[in-house]
DNA sequence: ATGTGCTGCAA
DNA sequence: TATTGCAGCACAT
């Protein structure tokens, strides 16, 4: 015969012990879910484990119970619980509730009773039962089908325990553990047992007598004098004990058996709810558990396509669809030349798959697309269309009607995410595993090119992938609505998407034989360089390596160290500048340091990177990437090519503009303390920007309290190293270590600095104080930034969480500003018919390449756009400059 | 091969 | 122990 099986759960202590083994876990707003973490990831090991017939969760309610009555000290001084553990209480009763896990409690009784009574009765019924604590008194209620499984080491392990195991390990009965409480007592509870009797004593009496009872008839049996005298003065102490830690086994509550029996949970609920508690990881797992891991969707039709007249006439078909999710793949990875290989376009009725590895005539196919993607009437929507946009680009096929991006949603929806996959995506929203490109292609060496890959796959792969963003797009948008992020959405980063990839389309034009000669001049001085500081040194050693360098400066030439790293000395050039005049190979090393770092990340980085088919540098701008909403540049990195040294700034003249064009730059001017202003109202700052004064120079005359003509340029460098530290949400210890002075002198700066700027410092404190509060801070169009940091216990990285509360709505309404510009910019030009072209944004920065003939309207039109992006209290202002370089427009 | 630390460039 | 990034090199695994 098969017995069925019953958990029962000790809600309370395994929520404790969860909260004590796990480190804090917090969401991104603020609620601590440590203890519901582990008691879930406990849950739902014994679900795979034990596989119950029926399970509860007993839990202790807040009345009193007979105990107290009996006993008015009963579990007096007991700790409160933390609220850290309170806060956790409710909401893991609703997700058990959710789960279908029957809850176990009854006012008047404490969990054990209810646990020992339920046990009592399963183990009547023939049944197993398992009692899951962290608590040893459970073990009393041990026998040959109750089994007790204790939590040891953290909440991973269990230990089970039958009556033999109990008495193997503590050479007493389940029953007699009982008496053994009696007499040692409980802190924890309060419950006095005998004084002096501790857990040795109280298992050889037991062991001798067999219960309190008999011990009591028996005490003249009992050989230590000063023991029986003990135990005699307690008679009383150890009776009401041994009857405070007797568990209940017939508590007068009806528990319907059948309640506990395990059925599925309520999936939508179990989804919504460790969503909300950002249980990623157990959705999955609880799904399978509640039977519903597939969710039932719509059957759709998947077309694989392979010759030239089915995908001419897919146009057709698709004419009628309102919606297309789009997405292609090229053979290389090279801007302009790159073969579109395949492509799939996913309806609501139909996902086609066109292979085009077997079709030569191309350019008939992209005819037939041309006439979808460029449809007014059908949305195009996709996961990262920028790609999208540049992979059509060469066919002469602009994607019109572009109305939705799962991955610039999802970026908007919490941009500090480290992948914007799809995959990741639809694991999270729908629950769901699908392929992505390094399962497609394999990963490393051994990458395949689109056109090796097997038939199958690709078409498994790309109609997922154009499944998964139709079924995305719909929970995406609610929480685009739900955060009031429509606006940023459609009319910022939407657009920009197309702005970016017209950007990259175009590139930058780059003078190579300029970057050649710089390649031999700077690797002659580079030899040179090296030569001498071999000489100096007195040995040969790889002066890239900081370990070899350390042990050159700080161990043969004995200089001393002044600062280390986690694995050695510190060799930086901050080092390196304090031991300038102790030997004469540190400035050869400096130099050594700048021009190989210019050699190898900007000449050869440049010259390796340059289209061979365009000859410019097309470059990558990521509109996903950063916490704060900037854009990022990569392969290169076009937004850090130097410029505050001469000889790094040369290489600004390789970037130059084409045959009869110029280049158009234009800056912000302190656009991040504009906004500052305008965020915090500060009169002080206002006033310094309505008459458009020197803002260090104003600082400074503010700090150091002397009038504008006086400020000395020690005097302003100081001031715009606040400045730059307010920005950044200063610290005392911050700007000390960037202006060399103590750190006491650094907070007298920085006092004098906020008792001048006033709403400057109401600002500070109240975005730290509104971020606590609310679990994020926003920025000037509603992005949004999650501060989990807020809530560390950690000191370092509490202080930095308020640093980037002061900081990203300044930083990132920035961004938001620049981006609005962009998007102008792009169609103003466009709207013009201008050949002027947006190519580089370097942050505060935008460079257009103008032809001659545009110069006039594009400098009106670029600063118009700038300036007027959106309405500050602080008038924006944009500085312009022309050049036929980058280095002579600055 | 891949990952990490150090270093240094920009706004 | 100041914000946001990217990249090259050395070195450990």
């Amino acid at each position: 015969m098969i017995k069925d099986r019953i958990v029962i759960i000790d809600g309370n202590s395994l929520i404790n012990r969860a909260f004590y083994a796990l480190p804090p876990l917090v969401t991104k707003d603020g609620k601590y879910t440590n203890a519901m973490y582990g008691f879930l990831t406990m849950l739902s090991k014994i679900y795979d484990e034990y596989d119950p017939e029926y399970i509860g969760v007993a839990f202790d309610l807040k009345a009193p119970t007979f105990r107290h009555k009996e006993y008015g000290d009963y579990k007096l001084g007991r700790k409160k619980m933390p609220p850290e553990l309170a806060e956790q209480m409710a909401p893991l009763k609703e997700i058990l509730d959710a789960l279908n896990v029957y809850r176990i409690e009854a006012e008047g009784f404490e969990a054990d009773d209810l646990i020992g009574t339920l046990s009592k009765y399963c183990e009547k019924k023939g049944m197993e039962s398992l009692i899951v604590t962290g608590d040893k008194d459970a073990l009393q209620l041990a026998s040959k089908t109750t089994k007790i499984l204790i939590t040891k080491k953290g909440i991973s392990n269990l230990a089970t325990y039958d009556d033999d195991a109990v008495f193997q390990e503590y050479e007493v009965t389940p029953l007699q553990f009982i008496d053994l409480k009696g007499l040692m007592g409980d802190k924890s509870d309060n419950i006095p047992g005998v004084p002096g009797v501790g857990e040795k004593t109280a298992i050889k009496l037991i062991k001798q007598f067999s219960s309190i009872e008999q011990l009591i008839q028996n005490t003249n049996e009992i050989v230590a004098d000063k023991l029986r005298e003990k135990i005699e003065a307690h008679i009383d102490d150890a009776v009401m004990s041994k009857r405070l830690a007797t568990i209940i086994t017939n508590v007068p509550v009806e528990i319907e058996l059948e309640s506990l029996r395990k059925t599925e949970g309520n999936y939508d609920q179990i989804v919504e709810l460790f969503k909300r508690y950002e249980f990623n990881s157990l959705i999955n797992r609880f799904a399978i558990q509640t039977n519903k891991a597939t969710v039932e969707k719509r059957e759709k039709i998947t077309h694989r396509i392979t010759d030239l007249d089915s995908m001419i006439k897919v146009k057709d078909i698709i004419k009628d669809a309102k919606k297309v999710a789009i997405k292609s793949i090229t053979e290389e990875n090279n801007m302009l030349t790159d073969k579109i290989i395949c492509i799939s376009m996913a309806t609501d009725k139909d996902i086609f798959f066109l292979d085009l590895r077997a079709i030569d005539d191309h350019n008939s196919v992209m005819e037939a697309i041309k006439d979808i993607l460029e449809a007014d009437n059908i949305e195009i929507i996709g996961h990262d269309i920028k790609k999208e946009i540049i992979h059509f680009a060469p066919y002469n096929i602009n994607l019109k009607n572009i109305v939705f991006d799962t991955m610039i949603g999802e970026y908007l929806i919490d941009s500090a995410k480290s992948t914007y996959g799809i995959k990741e995506l639809t694991t999270f929203y729908l629950n769901e595993t699908i392929m992505d490109e390094e399962e497609l292609r394999g990963k490393g060496k051994q990458q395949l090119k689109p056109s090796n890959i097997d038939s199958l796959k690709i078409e498994e792969y790309m109609c997922q992938h154009g499944n998964a963003v139709l079924e995305l797009t719909k929970p995406i948008m609610e929480k685009i609505i739900n955060l009031d992020l429509q606006k940023l959405y459609y009319d910022v980063e939407l657009p920009l998407t197309e702005v970016l990839a017209s950007m990259e389309i175009e590139g930058i034009k780059v003078d190579r034989k300029m970057l050649e000669a710089l390649k031999i001049e700077f690797g002659d001085k580079i030899d040179l360089l090296t030569k001498d500081i071999y000489a100096l040194a007195g040995v040969d050693f790889n002066i890239n390596s900081p370990k070899q360098l350390g042990e050159v400066l700080f161990e043969k030439l004995e200089l001393p160290p002044i600062k280390k790293t986690k694995t050695g000395y510190s060799t930086n050039a901050e080092v390196l500048e304090k031991l300038i005049d102790r030997h004469e190979i540190i400035p050869k090393i400096l130099e050594y340091r700048q021009v190989t770092k210019l050699k190898s990340t900007y000449v050869d980085g440049l010259l390796s990177i340059i289209n061979p088919i365009t000859e410019r540098i097309h470059s990558s701008f990521n509109q996903t990437v950063t916490t704060t909403g900037r854009i990022s540049s990569t392969e290169p990195n076009l937004q850090n090519i130097p410029v505050k040294l001469e000889m790094g700034r040369r290489l600004r003249k390789v970037f130059v503009a084409k045959e009869g064009y110029q280049f158009v730059d234009a800056d912000y001017s302190q656009i991040e303390l504009r906004v500052l202003a305008h965020i915090s109202e500060d009169v002080n700052l206002l006033d310094a920007f309505e008459k458009d004064q020197d803002i260090h120079t104003r600082t400074a005359s503010e700090i150091f309290d002397v009038p504008m003509d006086e400020v000395t340029s020690e005097m302003r460098s100081g001031a715009k190293a606040v400045n730059f530290g307010i920005v950044y949400g200063i610290s005392d210890f911050g700007l000390g270590g960037n202006l060399n002075i103590s750190r006491a002198k650094a907070k007298q700066y920085i006092e004098s600095y906020l008792e001048k700027y006033s709403n400057v410092k109401k600002y500070m404190t109240s975005s730290v104080e509104e971020a606590k509060k609310k679990g994020y801070v926003l920025t000037l169009m509603n992005r949004r930034r999650y501060l989990p940091e807020l809530h560390s216990s950690n000191f370092n990285i509490r202080s930095f969480g308020e640093r980037i509360a002061m900081n990203t709505p300044i930083q990132g309404s920035a961004a938001d500003i620049i981006k609005i510009a962009m998007v102008k910019v792009y169609e103003s030009l466009k709207k013009n018919n201008l050949k002027a072209k947006l190519i580089l944004q370097v942050h505060d920065e935008l460079i257009i390449e103008a032809p001659g003939d545009e110069l006039d309207i594009v400098e009106k039109l670029l600063k118009d756009c700038m300036e007027n992006a959106i309405e500050l209290k602080a008038q924006l202002k944009a500085d312009l400059s022309f050049g036929d370089t980058w280095y002579d427009a600055k």
